[in-house]
DNA sequence: TCATATCTTGAATAAGCATTCAAAAACTAA
DNA sequence: TTAGTTTTTGAATGCTTATTCAAGATATGA
């Protein structure tokens, strides 16, 4: 017996920014191999083969994002102060402009939602996870009272998807940062309302 | 002397929706070919190369956009129906999962404005067009007294174009008409608003 | 210490890619 | 009709790609 010598979430991370990076389809197995020190071999020992260490790049990202997401509104014993430093934050990533800074769950909806049905399915499982997550904290902003109108949790946490899928999408046009604080403070304000 | 034999804007078209489908990356020169009816000599001569045939469909598919929202909007003499109008057209383009209803401006800002700073130049270009004509738009809207609220014009394009940039993102998870429809129903109003 | 099982290594493979080019075809002008 | 110029054609080129595999390295258990 002998257990592989490499760090399986430390490869899917140092794969996920080479694929944030390039996208999928340009990120060749020589770029993989550099990211993630890993030679050809162990690769597809691991993960069969490029798609299938795409898959699992994917899943850790969600799982990482869903750490960083309930951390974050774990923060905040008011929810809307929490849905506050989250937009905040999506925001300054957009500004960031650094490319290991993008949602690689969009990236690859945008890339292989048509080409690949199982990243497809993958893909709005993942979407659903975050829905779900999003629901929540408009439930609790809710009981908090700090909700005006009468549109239901689930509505305005898709309203919130949308609005950051565009923002992100919005971003690579690289507008004026004050724009895009202005941007996020409105859809704020519209998801709140 | 001896014109060319195909027709330019045809053979764009043909490109445009050979790259909506499979994005630049890959999209071979034979799909080029068998999707144009181009031989590669042919191709390489009228566009330099691949690339070069991408960025003349971008700026094919702006004009033909830009042409439609024009025709769209010269149809409704209410501003403010042209717009709601604008709208279910895009949600229906998100609807029908047809990848040729793809917005290519959005696929390529998504696939290389990371990697190909001219392309990203064109379409920040394009986005800035885009945002023009949805502010004369509102400016028509408010004149005709169908604007609730205090926001530019100019704030309420970049907010559109965010709603519509994350919409065709969410699309590609596939969700049901009617939440989509509610989407773009309740994007309308903050937007209005 | 040794045998064994598993991982690592990196060169080899075969297919696919963008691009080139020279020959053939065809339109234009005289 | 004919000469000249340009386009069309599609095979050839050389490079890059994902994937495989057999040899070598190394940890584990006896």
């Amino acid at each position: 017996m002998r257990s592989a010598e490499f760090d399986k979430e430390q490869v899917l991370r140092a794969a996920m920014t080479a694929f944030m990076e390039k996208g999928y389809a340009k990120t060749s197995m020589q770029d993989l191999k550099a990211a993630t020190g890993l030679h050809p071999g162990s690769i597809y020992c691991a993960f069969q083969n490029k798609r299938g260490l795409l898959l699992a790049a994917l899943e850790q990202y969600n799982r990482d994002r869903g750490d960083e997401l309930q951390t974050l509104f774990s923060q905040h014993p008011s929810a809307r102060a929490g849905l506050a430093a989250y937009l905040a934050h999506v925001v300054a990533e957009c500004v960031s402009c650094d490319p290991q800074k993008l949602c690689l769950t969009q990236k690859a909806l945008n890339e292989l939602a048509e080409q690949d049905a199982e990243a497809q399915a993958i893909l709005s499982e993942q979407c659903a996870m975050w829905r779900n997550a999003l629901c929540a904290v408009f439930e609790r902003i809710a009981e908090q009272g700090e909700l005006t109108g009468t549109r239901s949790p689930l509505d305005r946490a898709r309203g919130l998807i949308v609005s950051i899928y565009g923002l992100r999408t919005f971003a690579h046009t690289h507008p004026e940062p004050q724009v895009m604080r202005d941007l996020g403070a409105q859809i704020l304000k519209d998801v709140c309302q």
